[in-house]
DNA sequence: GTTATTTATATCGCGTGCGATATAATGTTA
DNA sequence: TAACATTATATCGCACGCGATATAAATAAC
């Protein structure tokens, strides 16, 4: 029975566990906008720049394009963006925000801080940690991406 | 452009990177075990006390049985472990050990816990700061698992 | 200028996660 | 005890993630 080895002492088990239970915290307000969650990061890599290369959205959410890829044709079948051959680099495919797309940011910002603000709440965590959390998980983001 | 809905000021996006990206560093040495990482989760709830029916298995590591189910089903054609219904109430299937999956313990203590904790000494947070990590997920666990 | 290499994206296969539903065994209740 | 509800597990369908590989376009090397 090694200490290192008990599901209690892992740093890994708690980040996959804290994951997956935010994203759920997230669903039933993604549901009602009619996408997932990791549709709604793509979302707002676009709200905050619309028209980029694949490349640059799957670098940006640390990616594979062979994960992006087919999220963003589920997402154009969704019709919330277009994906076109670009004219300078005709191996690029450029993925631009349809209206639909766009107005979802409104929608967004009215169900999504609020209904999130209150579930961290619940977690009775102060500003200050948050922070603290957000800069440990940085570190190790930092360090572990290539 | 509501910095509520930025990627930078999501703890989520975060959660979700974090965990991916640690995951994906136990990868190569959950490889050399044959093993994928919920694979390991599993082994080391067995491993801390064997013989479990799913249910159990499943609130330890707050996943849903059909999503335990498959993973063990998996997991005895890798002869990892064995399933049998119970005597005592026949709904419930008792998950044990083979000796190979109890084998691993030992490969795994030898491999895992050196090479993490190299990964995560490249991350340059004190054991503090860790321990403050770990006690902030925990907030965020046991308030939205319900 | 042709060949080789790199780059951008896509396809394939497989293992999760999970909502929805099914099935069988146990418990409860009228 | 027959009808109903609950519990334990399984099945199904779909959306990720990602390793491996394929394809086409651009770039570099010769």
């Amino acid at each position: 029975m090694h200490p290192e080895l008990q599901l209690d002492n892992q740093i890994c088990f708690r980040l996959y566990s804290a994951a997956r239970l935010v994203t759920q915290a997230y669903t039933p307000m993604l549901k009602t906008l009619g996408i997932t969650y990791p549709q709604y990061l793509v979302l707002m890599v676009l709200w905050e720049k619309d028209c980029q290369p694949v490349n640059d959205i799957a670098q940006r959410l640390l990616l594979e394009t062979n994960t992006v890829t087919p999220l963003l044709q589920r997402m154009e079948r969704l019709g919330l963006l277009s994906r076109k051959k670009c004219e300078r680099d005709k191996r690029q495919h450029i993925v631009c925000l349809t209206a639909r797309g766009k107005q979802l940011e409104e929608k967004a910002y009215e169900l999504i801080p609020a209904g999130m603000g209150e579930q961290l709440d619940a977690c009775h965590l102060k500003l200050q940690e948050f922070q603290l959390l957000a800069q440990e998980l940085d570190s190790i983001i930092n360090t572990l991406k290539k």
